[in-house]
DNA sequence: AAATAATTCCCCTTTTTAAGGGAAGTTGCT
DNA sequence: AGCAACTTCCCTTAAAAAGGGGAATTATTT
C-alpha cells in the first residue's frame, strides 16, 4: 500500500486527485493539506511514501516547499503538480530532489503512473511535462534575491531613482543590476524583460 | 433532475466536478467535452439545463463560446470556471449572458449552488468570485486593435522606430498610441504597462 | 582557503521614452 | 447626417534607459 499526501488549495483539484486515486487499491491519501505550513506540521507526525505537491501554493513556492521536505526527510518522494506549463520548472524542481511531475492536463493513469514510480524510486513525467522538458528553452538563467527585487520594483513602473532611494542603493547600481538582468536574459529593454519575467513566472 | 454538460479540458478538474456532482442527486452530468467546437456538436443533439464552462479551453475564447451558446440556445444557463482570477473577466461573461461564475477555488457546495441557481434563472458567483467582482478595479478600459498590436510589439522589445517601420506609420504615431495607452491605464511608464497588459490579459 | 557568484559603486556617450502641447482625416455607429 | 472614437501626424524639451567600459567588497559554495 502506497501511503499518499496531497498538498493543494483547490477542493476541485483535491476532489479530481482523490476520485482518480481512489480507483487504484494500491494507494491511499491519507493527509491532505492546503499550505506549505500545515504540511511541515503533518509530516513531524508522520510520514508518507509519496508527496503530491501543488507548485502554486498560498504560502511557500513548490520549489522551496520541495527542498525543505527533501532536506528533512530525504526518504519522501515527491511529485509536483500544476497547471501553468512554465517551461524550465520542471527541471528546476527535479534538482530540488522531486522525483516527477504531472501537469494537470494529465490522464488518471498518468497520476497513478507517476506516485507508482515515485513509490519506487524512479521518476516520472506525465506527457505534458515530458513533452515541456524537451523545449531547449527551458533552461533559462535564474535571478538572484536582489534582481528580483528590483525587477518587481521596475514593474511598479518606478524609475532607477526611486528604487534606488527605496533601497538605500546608489542610482548606478540599480542601472547595473538592470543592465545585468537585459544581458542575462538577452533582451533589448525593460518592456520585453518585464514579459519574458512575468511569463516566465520569475516575479 | 438538474442536466448538466461540462465543457473542460484538464481530466483532473473533470474528475473533481463529477465527484462533486456525484453525491447531490438532483443533479446529472450527461454530457463532457473538452472543446467549444464539441461542445456545439452535441448541443445539436441535446441541450442540458446547464453548462458548466471553462473559460480557457484550447479552440476558443470562453466568452465567445458563451456568447454562441447563449444565441443559439437562449434557454441553456451557462456558468463559467477558471483557475484564474481575470479581474474583468467575470463581468465580460455575465454580460455575455453567464448566469454565474466559479472559481477553481471554490468549494464543493459552491458549485452545486451555482448550478441549482442557474437552473432557477439566477445568477450565482462563488465567494471568490464574488469577492473579485467588488473590487473597483475591474472595470479596465480596453485596447484597441491599433494600440494592441503596438503593445504586443512593444512587449517583444521593439522600439518605436521599428514598430513604426513594421506597420508602415510614423514614428510619431506610435509614439500618440504608447502615451494614450500610458494615459488610458494610468501607469508611469511602459514596464507598468507591460506588466498590467499581461497580468489582465488585454495582450 | 580558494574560487565563484553576487552586490555594490563609478565613469562616459548615445538612444529612447515621457510629457506637454496641437491638429486633421477616418471609421463606425446611432 | 452627425457624433464619438479611433487613427494618423507634427512640435518641443526633459528625463530615463541602454550600451560601453571598470573595479572593489561581501557572500556563498566547494
Amino acid at each position: 500500500m502506497i501511503k499518499v499526501f496531497l498538498v493543494e488549495d483547490h477542493p476541485l483539484i483535491i476532489e479530481g486527485i482523490k476520485s482518480m486515486l481512489a480507483e487504484d487499491t494500491t494507494i491511499c491519501c491519507s493527509g491532505i493539506c492546503n499550505t506549505g505550513d500545515a504540511l511541515m506540521q503533518l509530516l513531524k507526525q508522520q510520514q508518507p511514501d509519496v508527496i503530491l505537491m501543488d507548485i502554486n501554493l498560498p504560502d511557500i513556492n513548490g520549489l522551496e516547499l520541495c527542498k525543505m521536505v527533501k532536506q528533512q526527510y530525504p526518504q519522501v518522494f515527491v511529485i509536483g503538480l500544476t497547471v501553468n506549463n512554465q517551461p524550465g520548472i520542471i527541471k528546476k524542481m527535479i534538482d530540488n530532489g522531486a522525483s516527477g511531475y504531472v501537469l494537470k492536463d494529465a490522464f488518471k493513469n498518468e497520476v497513478i503512473d507517476a506516485i507508482k514510480a515515485a513509490a519506487n524510486g524512479q521518476v516520472f513525467y506525465s506527457h505534458s511535462a515530458a513533452s515541456a522538458m524537451r523545449k531547449p528553452d527551458n533552461i533559462l538563467p535564474s535571478l538572484t534575491r536582489r534582481e528580483k527585487e528590483i525587477l518587481e520594483l521596475i514593474g511598479d513602473g518606478l524609475i532607477n531613482q526611486q528604487i534606488a532611494d527605496k533601497l538605500f542603493l546608489d542610482v548606478t547600481t540599480v542601472d547595473t543590476h538592470r543592465k545585468n538582468m537585459l544581458a542575462k536574459y538577452k533582451v533589448r529593454n525593460t518592456a520585453a524583460l518585464i514579459k519574458l519575467a512575468i511569463n516566465e513566472r520569475l516575479i
